[in-house]
DNA sequence: CGAACACTTGACAGCCCTCAACGTGAGTGG
DNA sequence: CCACTCACGTTGAGGGCTGTCAAGTGTTCG
């Protein structure tokens, strides 16, 4: 069996919807290329390789691990956890992609995706043929550029929390890069819902789930922040980003 | 003062050495893209795109942090590390690159470099513009897929160690990452010598020295390798991938 | 020859993981 | 409507890995 929504994306494509010309204001893709000047038969081009997918349930994999590699693809709604299963069992998260985020740039080297890729909630999808976009982009530099740049973007980020850094720092550090992306894609940076469970974000920050539970009710102790089962509130941004700024690089 | 080889590149850059057609054999750029079926012509502007830098004596810095970003380079001799220094003053290393690797690629994504790079021995460098290759790489498919992959690459190295692993599988896997990069190179797999002091292999692993120190002897006293300074060699190759498999996906 | 540096070795402590038990809310079937 | 189940989350106790601190050894370089 192989229950991935990606390779067999025509069953689970949606018609167009109609507004060609409309594209999805928070996509990586049209957003950035509009800032770096394409023009409009450009944009058209891009519309036209776009396929929409989902909706996806919760617990819906976008893909598996080992699938062929044909596209890379943006989340327009949801969450999507990306992670692998090592040989022990241990779950390993590589990211949680927020609406407007890039998901499938790590399977580009390679003839099939290193990773896993789950709906964390209702996900909407916008499905890249990569060698089509490949080669659009060869025709549109600003395309291109925008592709390198989220390439390279994505080295940083994993970089950023591979130090070595105290549970509650790294802690601070993903809800305040929540925030921050949230915040970016027009939500409240202060109030929140965590589309993850306790123990994604555990296997995001390699910590222990019970660890997580400690200090998120140690910052809740100290008027930081309010948590009621996955909706958080930020109280005070300044406590936290003092303690994420080294992870930051603030 | 500002001590980096690189935005100041016309100073150190040596002369052609006049075998234009002869290209690094090593080098990530024209060795894929020969395996591409990149044509004469195409080999031929990036030639003439490439400056060589160096030779840099260790300790020298090609790039450092807040450097405003122009070019990325490919490694022709010798080592670099990159890294960063947190607010604490604390060394968090990158990576290290040897010959046929190239470096920068983090930098695209934004205006300046974000990290340093130094020389840790004495490195020849292949520097090239990133406006020019980029252009280049919207006339030259197959530059553009080696540009991609490249990035790629590097997402997955940077998730690599990422993980929550034991200090031993972690000297393991590097011990053993390092080896095979080095074979690909054409160096002897099971001989070698770390051109990286403790600290910056501690540095890198998010180890203390001491721990790098400790986990090293107990591999020689398992009869796993041998280690004399910074000359090392590999015994059984197979204990070693036993304790490192999980971390490199074995 | 002396100083600086890299590395090693030992003792100790602390952070966080492991294991275990409990609480809570959502969904389900009677 | 209620009891049941189950996954998720919380809380507590204890231990192990590895960091920290300190001192010692060896090497390289001036």
């Amino acid at each position: 069996m192989n229950d991935t929504a990606f390779p067999r994306s025509s069953a689970r494509t949606l018609a167009d919807d109609g507004d060609r010309l409309h594209f999805c204001s928070t996509c990586a893709f049209s957003q950035a290329c509009l800032d770096e000047g394409m023009d409009k038969a450009a944009l058209m081009d891009l519309h036209v390789l776009v396929e929409h997918v989902g909706p996806l349930r919760a617990g819906e994999h976008v893909f598996r691990e080992g699938d062929p590699f044909e596209a890379i693809a943006a989340v327009r709604a949801g969450t999507v956890k990306t992670y692998v299963i090592d040989r022990d069992g241990r779950e390993h998260v590589l990211g949680f992609h927020l609406p407007g985020e890039v998901i499938g740039l790590n399977a580009i080297d390679g003839e099939s995706y290193p990773c896993n890729a789950v709906a964390l909630d209702t996900v909407m999808l916008c499905r890249f043929s990569f060698p089509k976009i490949a080669v659009l982009a060869t025709r549109v530099p600003g395309l291109q550029r925008q592709l390198f740049r989220l390439l390279s973007r994505d080295i940083g980020r994993a970089a950023l929390l591979a130090g070595d850094w105290a549970a509650d720092q790294r802690l601070a550090a993903f809800l305040l890069g929540l925030s921050r992306r949230l915040a970016a894609r027009g939500f409240s940076p202060n109030r929140f819902a965590l589309t993850m469970a306790r123990t994604d974000v555990a296997n995001y920050l390699r910590l222990a789930p019970e660890t997580v539970s400690r200090v998120l009710k140690r910052f809740q102790t100290e008027g930081w922040l309010r948590v009621d089962r996955r909706e958080l509130e930020l109280l005070d941004r300044d406590a936290i980003e003092a303690l994420a700024a080294p992870v930051l690089r603030g």
